[in-house]
DNA sequence: CTGAAAGCGCTTACAG
DNA sequence: CTGAAAGCGCTTACAG
């Protein structure tokens, strides 16, 4: 033992308190102890250490010392038992997670979630759903209250937690707009539709005469963006410029690139609806011989790290993720001391690169 | 009258409805309901949560019949309280983390240790140590047995959560051999030195003349891959041709590359201590003109998914992640249940792609 | 093998 | 403003 590191601790022989510390693990001091030190009841010290209303300044002061001076930590077990309440949040990622764990974007929403919960002292837990039985532990887990609500980053439509979400009886918040059975579930997203807007109009004032699009409309967003392509192209979005992917990988880019190449060769601008997507499209691109953004301009959608990676970099559009994240932590929060909220939607910002 | 609390509620004067919106929450079948349903005590029912150890081939059948209609679960906090055990255990980020959170490697080490978690029904919690009140937050958190061991990924020597880890008095085991304090916090890498070697040699092999590297030995694998270059190349690993970076980021990879090549001109090699380091050098070398792999080859370290989205894609060192998380876990499992378990080292290898 | 009982460490009406 | 007391839902010696 090197130095004491715990003064109050070391000081302090184990004969008196209950329990008598027959273990050796580490026992802290409990709120009795506080209570003792500081001359007053322990009713009185769980006044202070929750909020510390209806309690004198006196009684205040001498128990913020022995806090301190015992390096108390209040046992959240002790206080979950009684207030129904674990200060602890699921992050639960419900698609088949090798792919989203490959999106970029993912991480800074793991990252702001995790910091914007430790601001109020709540832990985040997280929670995958690949297979049945991590699925059935999931729903057990949230069902059992051992979380007080759940950031849900991805549904899948068949997943029974949703009908839980659904309902309200756990508060849930969701990443992007839901479709299917879990439409009712509040959600963040940014303004996909007009996002994709910009881009498109942005393709056109660079005097781009055909304008493809990769999309993957198995999300709602996803589903937005080709809307506002076609809104700002009308008809001249025609059907062979449009390919839809499956998922929002590099693979699955570079594939629909290809595609889109073979099927019109003339193609000189391609939207992809998201970054990966559009960071395969330009490894095709090249693979075909073709220059960016001289023959064939690129834009993207995320403004997620990889656009600042490619070669060229690329012009893509900016979703407020860390937003985002804050505040999908914030209508939680409300939503679970029940307090009114509803979903948002946050604005989106084209960023020049040399793609497009 | 067991769910007459409209009436009580309505009859009784309390200022804050706080309480009544709390009894309304989820009330679910307890202990004591499966015992009675069962026909037997709730010491019974414990004992066949709990292993089924002593308990009557009768009992049994009762009891997991009463669980199954009733649905319970059983209460994490009121467990807790009197084991002392979580069930839960940190991962913690202890670097400034968005570095972290850019690496590839990162998000599949988080993945694959859920993972492995979860099959033992042991929950992970995401802490991040970017600032000081975060630092604090987690020294207490862990302190005060809220986990029942920690994952450390990567350690900053400064911060003294370190010493509790070191004493051994938290389990924990780090990912990738830690240095300085930490040294003695058990830990699983791969083996940095020989992977290194396998790369080298392969340049070699391929006829390279000038093999640089461009190297990170802020950490202990990163000067274990240096290590690993200059075993192989010897005296011709002349100092002009290593740049030791201070992360392991695609920008840190770029701007190395871009001094290898103003100081080493005639440079036809690179070997890179991680992958997002090579594809920052990748980009650099394209923008100065020289083709890869004919005129330098590039080789990583990691084959993180980046590896394959490179252009050309990356011949790079594996490093079997999923078996470091895998093997991480095993051990945090022993040593918190304490077990004899000591530090891993896993095999590398070398996989061939284009870059060299 | 089983039940009764003693806590685990907290919060929260309740009555001063 | 404060203390005494009644639990929260479990586990675990301890006697049968």
């Amino acid at each position: 033992m090197t130095g004491g590191n715990d003064t109050a601790d070391a000081a302090q022989p184990h004969p008196k308190s209950r329990g008598a510390a027959r273990r050796a693990m580490r026992r802290g001091p409990t709120i009795d102890d506080v209570a003792e030190l500081a001359g007053v009841s322990r009713g009185t010290v769980s006044r202070v250490l929750n909020g510390a209303r209806y309690v004198s300044p006196a009684a205040l002061k001498a128990v913020e010392r022995a806090v301190r001076t015992t390096g108390y930590t209040v046992n959240q077990s002790a206080r979950s038992l009684v207030t129904k309440q674990s200060n602890a949040v699921a992050f639960v990622l419900s698609e088949p997670q090798e792919r989203l764990f490959e999106d970029p974007n993912f991480s800074v929403l793991l990252r702001c979630c995790t910091q914007a919960l430790a601001e109020h002292d709540i832990s985040l837990i997280l929670m995958l759903e690949s297979s049945d039985a991590e699925r059935d532990r999931v729903l057990r887990y949230v069902r059992g209250g051992h979380v007080d609500g759940v950031l849900l980053i991805s549904a899948h439509s068949g997943d029974p937690l949703i009908a839980d979400l659904a309902s309200g009886v756990v508060p849930a918040v969701a990443c992007g707009k839901p479709g299917g059975p879990e439409a009712a579930i509040p959600y963040v997203a940014a303004e996909d539709t007009e996002g994709a807007r910009q881009m498109t109009r942005h393709l056109v004032a660079q005097g781009r005469k055909r304008i493809g699009m990769i999309a993957c409309t198995q999300v709602v967003g996803g589903q937005e963006r080709l809307q506002g392509y076609r809104d700002v192209l009308g008809r001249k979005a025609r059907g062979r410029l449009v390919v839809d992917t499956s998922d929002y990988s590099f693979a699955a880019g570079a594939a629909a690139m290809r595609e889109l190449l073979s099927v019109s060769p003339d193609i000189d601008a391609v939207f992809a609806a998201s970054d990966l997507l559009a960071a395969g499209a330009l490894a095709e691109l090249r693979r075909a011989g073709r220059r960016v953004p001289d023959d064939v301009a690129v834009g993207g959608f995320d403004d997620s790290r990889i656009a600042r990676e490619t070669d060229p970099p690329l012009t893509t559009i900016r979703q407020p993720l860390e937003r985002v994240a804050a505040d999908m932590v914030d209508v939680l929060l409300r939503l679970i001391r029940r307090e009114p909220a509803s979903s948002r939607l946050l604005p989106t910002e084209l960023v020049l690169r040399e793609s497009a």
